[in-house]
DNA sequence: TAGATTGTTAATCGATTAACAATC
DNA sequence: TAGATTGTTAATCGATTAACAATC
């Protein structure tokens, strides 16, 4: 491991050799090399050989990566060789279909509760879970220890509800609120708007 | 205008500060500087200055940008001051979500309609859209000259999809998959994960 | 005018690529 | 051994920041 800090634009490509990595080991491969990784998920074979070895050599000359060890690793350089305990604020569509979606379990991560504001969803069930009182939330999740959150409520409450989650002692954010937050620097925060996904490939069309 | 090419990374806060500068607009600010505007999105005023300036000199000395006029500029600049109809595939929570989601209209966008493969979904409702069969997507995508997708279906037919899209001229797809898919240079892919997105924040996480 | 803020230049900083010795 | 592929270095390329003249 490297005692040098490493550069955020390099851990944000972790996850993704992690998960191309855990499809090849599920239909059966064994070894790839840097070549036949960057093919499947369009990085150069030599930036995916320098980001992985900043953190140990992994790799055979000749023969290339073990598929099963080079997941270990990554799963524990990214601290998912763990469940996280994930809340979800905002019981709107988005929040249910987050709270059933099935693929968060094998990468390391658990939805446990569900928030919303609304006292006529309040009570009511998602999935396995119900719904619980955001007046609750800090409280909640603070004693439950939980660190990471997902906000998918409207524009208009996502500061209070991230000043809140802060307040409970959260330390990562996954946003679907369209809109930029303050949070302290200690606390990490993701953004997801289709939106602005969507006008950054318009930008090449006509 | 300039004529070089703009870096990809640039259009990619493009749409961050558009989205900054309405939530301004609709609070009735009327200019902001490149200070302001900072301290909203979470980058510095001289990167914001740097990166419009690509485009024009749309701010004035001493008072800053004009709210409504930088809006028009970058609408124009993304090519989002029109409308663009969008087709989802994979009419599961995702696809519910993202068919009723309120949030497209005023940024550019229109859903117009929605495929799964499930003959038992097909036919059925999904808030105003029917639910139509996957066979027919090349079709009626072609006809409909549709040019944007958003891809809610499982990993594993989603490079069979991704492969229709691209047959029926589709041009940018916005894939909900968590996989990496391959096509065309001249088609444009943007990834929405919640779990590598989570996985980039665990990193940091003890 | 005085104060504020842009647009732009030059300097710095950081990321990517190419190339190859090492070695499995 | 011969072929393949890593890990790493140096070179290149690109992005960010700091600073300030221009000017509203």
């Amino acid at each position: 491991m490297n005692a040098d800090k490493i550069p955020d634009i390099i851990i944000g490509r972790l996850p993704v050799y992690l998960r191309a990595l855990q499809r090849m080991a599920e239909n059966g491969v064994k070894t790839t090399s840097s070549q036949e990784l960057g093919e499947h998920v369009g990085i150069s074979a030599a930036q995916i050989r320098k980001d992985i070895s900043q953190f140990g050599e992994f790799g055979k000359q000749g023969t290339g990566y073990s598929i099963s060890f080079l997941i270990d690793k990554l799963r524990e350089i990214l601290n998912v060789n763990r469940m996280w305990d994930v809340a979800i604020v905002g019981a709107g569509d988005m929040g249910h279909a987050l709270a059933r979606y099935q693929g968060f379990t094998n990468r390391g991560f658990r939805v446990v509760m569900i928030f919303d504001n609304d006292p006529a969803k309040v009570g009511l069930k998602v999935g396995e879970y119900t719904i619980e009182d955001t007046a609750k939330l800090v409280d909640r999740i603070r004693t439950s220890k939980i660190k990471m959150a997902m906000m998918t409520v409207p524009a208009s409450t996502a500061q209070a509800v991230a000043d809140k989650l802060v307040q409970a002692g959260v330390k990562a954010i996954l946003n679907y609120a369209p809109i930029s937050i303050n949070v302290p620097e200690s606390v990490h925060v993701q953004y997801i708007d289709p939106s602005t996904h969507l006008q950054r490939m318009t930008y090449y069309l006509d």
